[in-house]
DNA sequence: GTCTATAGACCGATAGAC
DNA sequence: GTCTATCGGTCTATAGAC
């Protein structure tokens, strides 16, 4: 919140004629580290999850003291939701750097695709679906909260178009389509298929989207 | 091992005339409250998963003292380890109890409608993924590492024969499809669903089936 | 000289272990 | 029922910018 504040001033205050030069540096420094902050919250949580990331080895891997830490965020729980923010915020840059034209269906398979890309590059925080603090956190973070209904809404547009057109199987409710594109975030055969060693990143996407889309089955 | 060594041992006296009726009947109340153990810690674990799980919940559920735990198990990671073993005893008892003369892809259904429902019940114990402690005790654990390469064993020998009869795709590699199936026991999706409150278990259950194997495209 | 930010010690609670 | 380790969170003394 304090971090939207901030940016939108910085924002404002950019085209003009630079009148107040000194606030503006301190305040670019803060947010190259809050900056830093994130990004190592975001690979701690992708790497060891919530319940086993300290807040320590956040401070030591930004390489700062953990006071330091508790002057941007009060809380662990509000470190992992602001790295959980950023992720949606990437989100939705992504969603709109898509052709507004493409078929619906891409539009799915172009989503999947950069969240699995996300996953195997380490950077996709996992939530350890059972943890009461932090989904309390999540549930009380407006810019989490609305960040998700915008690619919610987004993805379920697509969705009805894709079943409207025949691309995707009239039958499943909608709600079952996004939730079942959602769990390729944290679909843990990446993690197995990788682990073998038998096939590259980009095969392993391959795979990972034909059987989310395609299925099991023989066609 | 020791647990598979019991439980054939009461299997193979039962039937008969019992003869020794004294160290059977110690052996049996060990064995009893070491059922009731394994049943609360598969219980929490399904529940909370093992980082928030704790020991002294364990005793708790089970109404014995927490020193009383370690007669049975060294450590946290053992009681995780027994309950996780359990699991694939009776995965092995019901691939056992499955028709042998079934045709190789409603074998493997079967096994993943078992392991939905199982999930759905409460009695999926979820390993958050990211736990060193637990995965090394899990490693080393004879007991399960030998059940869970003869459950692989017979999947995987259900996946070729699917593929070889052309009801599987033969383009996807067995150990994908493997993995693919497997996640099917930690899949958020059935716990949205069954969140939303539109759908019944077995509804839920079937639409989850469907799309691991149909694909969400229309056909 | 003042003021902020930092580093690192410190505290309290919790949970595993015995 | 006690002991100890760990971790989230706080406090204080110091260094450096202005």
């Amino acid at each position: 919140m304090a971090k939207i504040g901030g940016m939108s001033t910085r924002t404002l205050v950019a085209p003009a004629a630079v009148p107040p030069a000194k606030v503006s540096f301190k305040a670019q420094m803060l947010a190259v580290r809050e900056d830093a902050i994130i990004h190592a919250v975001n690979r701690l949580l992708a790497e060891k999850g919530f319940d086993l990331m300290t807040v320590d080895q956040v401070a030591a891997e930004v390489g700062i003291a953990k006071a330091s830490l508790y002057k941007h965020f009060p809380s662990k729980e509000d470190l992992a939701a602001a790295a959980m923010v950023r992720v949606m915020q990437r989100a939705q840059a992504f969603l709109a750097s898509l052709p507004a034209d493409g078929r619906p269906l891409d539009q799915l398979k172009a989503m999947v695709r950069w969240m699995l890309t996300l996953q195997l590059a380490g950077e996709m925080p996992s939530l350890p679906h059972h943890n009461s603090t932090l989904r309390t956190a999540l549930v009380n973070n407006k810019a989490y909260l609305d960040g998700l209904m915008q690619v919610s809404d987004q993805l379920g547009g697509w969705i009805e178009k894709a079943q409207a057109d025949g691309s995707l199987n009239k039958q499943l409710p909608p709600v079952l389509v996004l939730y079942t594109l959602y769990a390729r975030a944290c679909d843990p055969v990446l993690e197995f298929l990788k682990a073998g060693g038998q096939h590259s990143d980009e095969e392993v996407i391959a795979l990972v989207l034909q059987t989310c889309f395609e299925g099991l089955n023989s066609r």
